[in-house]
DNA sequence: GAAGATTGATGGGTCAATCTTG
DNA sequence: CAAGATTGACCCATCAATCTTC
């Protein structure tokens, strides 16, 4: 679509600068931040640039490119990962991080778009499977060129094979829930 | 509000994983993101869920204590760091990343709660400046307390001196315009 | 005409309420 | 009644067009 850099997410000084901070917050409360300083808010700040920076630029590629969105994009990933290309609507939203409205208003267009169409569940009546169409698959095959090709210019190609794998630990700590499985152990074939 | 975790941003799997990109995307295209192998994509998956699950998290606790949002925040501490407590519009929608209408209408919800005013510049009469108010303080004063004790929760207690550094350094690499000054070298007094 | 700011139309999300089926 | 999914009302962002002032 355009080529012009647009803000796509507000971010950057989400979080309160320490010298804001000395001069807002009083003193005997400042116990309850007590590693918030100067230059540990400075690291967080630059978690919270890198990814505003590195999402911008991938959902105007995948816009650019394919007129598909990171959300739709997400919902084609999931369901080529799935067992025959379904998931019910519930697993869906939940894979994606999508309220189950939210959803059901993503697969409403998608399905307008030919990308997905919607399954009677034989077992349960009241659900529903989101099942990939061929169009949608051959949408995810064009799309994830783009992406992957992004992905990898925006992040993985600027940091070295150790420098994963510590972002990784570092990303462990935070979200304790990690994905699915650890990272494999010496799985290092770049290919 | 509700204690409930509710999905704030579809994330999760945003990056095709590996295995389907093999599926998906033909082997001479591949040349394209040769980095994408199976664990760096893990990395990367790592980095938005973490950033997904902290941002819901900070969302919430904002809403919950002080029905402020994150972008009501982010403007109120631009402000406060900002000489005068004031900013152009302009300036402004550039410091937290939003579009200029978007800006404006979050300006003027805020105006209506009374955090901040429009005061016109004398030097210039098309432009305006977004003006901290005594009430926008008192409530920046509130949210701070409550927002930083959660960034040093969910984050910043969670990594050791070290890698809170290790982590600043590959941020930089990912977003090249690291944000306003280095890290200070050794300005590791933690308080 | 260009820059600063706003407005109208629209896309995409949330919650709360609802309908249907187990 | 509980669970799956949808709908209605609303919030918040974007772009494109507009108005005003330089």
């Amino acid at each position: 679509m355009s080529a012009t850099i647009e803000p796509a997410e507000p971010v950057t000084g989400r979080v309160i600068a320490a010298a804001t901070r000395r001069a807002v917050v009083p003193a005997d409360e400042r116990r309850s931040a007590p590693r918030a300083g100067d230059w540990q808010i400075a690291a967080w700040r630059s978690f919270l640039r890198a990814h505003a920076h590195v999402m911008r630029r991938l959902e105007q590629d995948l816009q650019a490119n394919h007129k598909v969105s990171l959300a739709t994009y997400d919902v084609l990933v999931q369901l080529v990962e799935a067992p025959e290309h379904r998931l019910r609507m519930s697993e869906l939203a939940d894979a994606v991080l999508l309220s189950r409205s939210g959803l059901t208003r993503l697969v409403d267009r998608m399905q307008r778009e030919g990308l997905v169409e919607r399954q009677p569940d034989p077992y349960d009546a009241r659900g529903l499977f989101t099942v990939l169409t061929a169009a949608g698959l051959a949408a995810l095959k064009d799309a994830a060129v783009v992406h992957l090709a992004g992905v990898d210019e925006l992040v993985l190609s600027r940091l070295t094979e150790g420098e994963l794998r510590g972002m990784y630990e570092l990303m462990s700590k935070i979200d304790p829930l990690v994905p699915e499985a650890q990272l494999p152990p010496d799985a290092c074939g770049i290919e």
